[in-house]
DNA sequence: TATATAAGCGGAGAATTCTCCGCATGTCAA
DNA sequence: TTGACATGCGGAGAATTCTCCGCTTATATA
């Protein structure tokens, strides 16, 4: 018996493999021609030629499918983040949180649809998640960051805690915050951007 | 045929005025056993004893249901709102707008339950409501007037809109981000309060 | 190649939300 | 009192989400 077996590790079988790529490949053409949120998951699985119980053992729900179909857009969201961060290192946090709002805000409306999917999330128990996903607490690492830097140069006299203050913006940055904005207050995404710099940021330090 | 006929009104027949209050009954103790979430529609008309068609007429979703339920406790909620702040007239704006938040918290707290239920609103449609209801519209108003008036006679170079401002913070009153706060933070509701009131409100006027 | 076995499949079906529409009945007018 | 009819009832059932579990099959070993 050889000690300490091999990593437990075991390529995902073929005929899997083929399967996860029919989910997507069904995902993106019905989301394209119906939209994401009038698309069910039978209705995936259909399209792919699987049996429920097959998109569901891969996908708990539609959000974890809208997550891998938008996980390298993401990835490249994150490299844009970290390459303006680092161009403009020597710029004062507040305006960098600026710049990291703009970024985001472009991929939101770019991937509003799919991000969408991925927010509505719901514990496979029934009761919606309290959690938040990966995506999140990526962002909120990255605020409290810049926060944190703000308070330390900082005028301002008592400062919400940095990972409330991040916790805030966040909400603010949500599909439906954002969606209600802009369908139903009729905000342009520039102008989103300046409301929310000056809630969530100005008028404080410098 | 007589001209402009009476108002187009007629009384609510009376089997079905005894089958609501069967309903909000019925509503009222499966809610308490078993919480709000636990409850199906299904279940509610089972014990109302009515079929499920009788359920749906009058109440779209249990968001409605839960808003009838509640609507009585939000009447006395405002009116803990109203008579604070004219009792409290002469206050500064921010002060004041601590105070509503105040007690809206312990509202918030009391019955978390079914008003997680009244937001919980998906439009008929199937797809997510992105209006809100008719306590977000009201306590709107009241805080865009209390940030009016701290505009008016505030310190500020750029505050964002009175609208803005009131939307991101409801935004940050509802169920699904207070209970984040307190469940996965770990905040206690005074810490909530006080976060709260230095994001949205203090290190700005005064 | 043969075989053990873990990984994966698939569809029946439970639970839920919500709709449709034929039938019953309360209410008003005569 | 007696219809007429608007109002309301109720349950069948469509659509959806999600689970369970027996059967199949790819893959690793011998």
């Amino acid at each position: 018996m050889s000690e300490a077996e091999i990593p437990p590790f075991r390529a995902e079988r073929r005929d899997a493999a083929e399967n996860r790529q029919r989910i997507l490949n069904a995902a993106i053409r019905l989301f394209e021609q119906y939209g994401v949120d009038q698309v069910s998951m039978n209705q995936i699985a259909a399209e792919a030629q699987l049996g429920p119980g097959t998109l569901y053992r891969r996908y708990r729900n539609k959000s974890e499918l809208c997550l891998d179909l938008i996980k390298d857009h993401v990835d490249l969201l994150f490299g844009d983040i970290e390459a303006y961060l680092e161009e403009n290192r020597v710029e004062p946090p507040s305006l960098r949180l600026r710049g990291v709002l703009r970024i985001f805000l472009a991929f939101r409306e770019k991937k509003l649809q799919l991000l969408t999917g991925v927010e509505e999330s719901v514990s496979s128990n029934g009761s919606k998640t309290r959690t938040r996903g990966p995506i999140y607490h990526e962002l909120h690492k990255l605020l409290v960051e810049l926060y944190e830097e703000m308070a330390a140069s900082g005028v301002e006299r008592t400062p919400p805690d940095s990972v409330f203050r991040a916790d805030m913006l966040l909400t603010a940055l949500s599909s439906d915050s954002y969606i209600f904005q802009r369908d139903v207050r009729g905000y342009s995404r520039e102008a989103i951007l300046e409301q929310l710099y000056r809630t969530f940021v100005t008028a404080k330090d410098e």
